[in-house]
DNA sequence: AGTTGTACCATTAGTTCAAATAGTACAAGG
DNA sequence: CCTTGTACTATTTGAACTAATGGTACAACT
């Protein structure tokens, strides 16, 4: 399969990563199974640092997309094809949506609502 | 009734501000009524810009601890009292720490949750 | 020995935001 | 004229975060 990666492009090096790759399986070129190249294998010929296409790896396994057997390298998940369409971000985005609407109309500050974002995200406990 | 700023607290200043007059509001020193200085004076006897005063009293009227009548000048709101253990921050807080909790149990990125809300706060139609 | 994924740490450059200051301007009074 | 609150714009400073790189290390397997 091939990947390319362009250093002009504003999206991040990882993330073209991850997009190329849920391509590649909607489109059949990656079938449950075939393997990947290996983090520094990969990172090797895209001129890449191997943390970042593990980054890639990391955010592909947590949704499913593909499967690292550790030393027996990485594969294409089974229901690979089926979480691609499933898009964690999405999810994320329009929860948030919904309370920042929410706060807007009851005249919270957007600085106010930053703020408060901090305050949680800082929370290891949450 | 006194104010004092600290300038090394951590607190901002506007936050310094807000937090003294709800303060004196609870303590019963200021009533319905209590004439507040103007953002200028106040401005000046403590040294800060007038825009600093003009937002704490901003904030302070939005919460409806205080009622900003024009060229009358400034005066405590009539449910002042009630008004000041009402703390819409906290309730700003708690939301967005259940929908953050659900975000990291799902195994979502801290750093993507991040992205996610600034796409939301920079969406002026939410 | 060499490879696999993984887990750290440190650092760099670039971006975004908060807080505060400064200045200007306006309408409505007194 | 002076004050009132309000509403802008612009700028500066500092903090916090992201992306990416570089390096090291580990256990488990071939």
């Amino acid at each position: 399969m091939e990947i390319a990666i362009n250093i002009s492009d504003p999206a991040p090096l990882f993330a073209q990563l991850i997009d190329q790759i849920k391509k590649a399986v909607l489109s059949g070129e990656l079938t449950p199974g075939s393997p990947l190249p290996s983090i520094r294998q990969l990172a090797n010929d895209l001129e890449l640092n191997h943390n970042t296409v593990a980054k890639a790896y990391r955010l592909l396994e947590r949704d499913a997309i593909i499967q690292t057997r550790g030393y027996r390298g990485t594969v294409i998940h089974p229901d690979a094809r089926e979480n691609c369409s499933v898009d964690l971000n999405e999810w994320v985005n329009s929860e948030l949506e919904k309370v920042v609407k929410e706060f807007r109309k009851s005249g919270v500050t957007d600085s106010e609502i930053r703020i408060a974002f901090r305050n949680v995200m800082n929370n290891r406990n949450s």
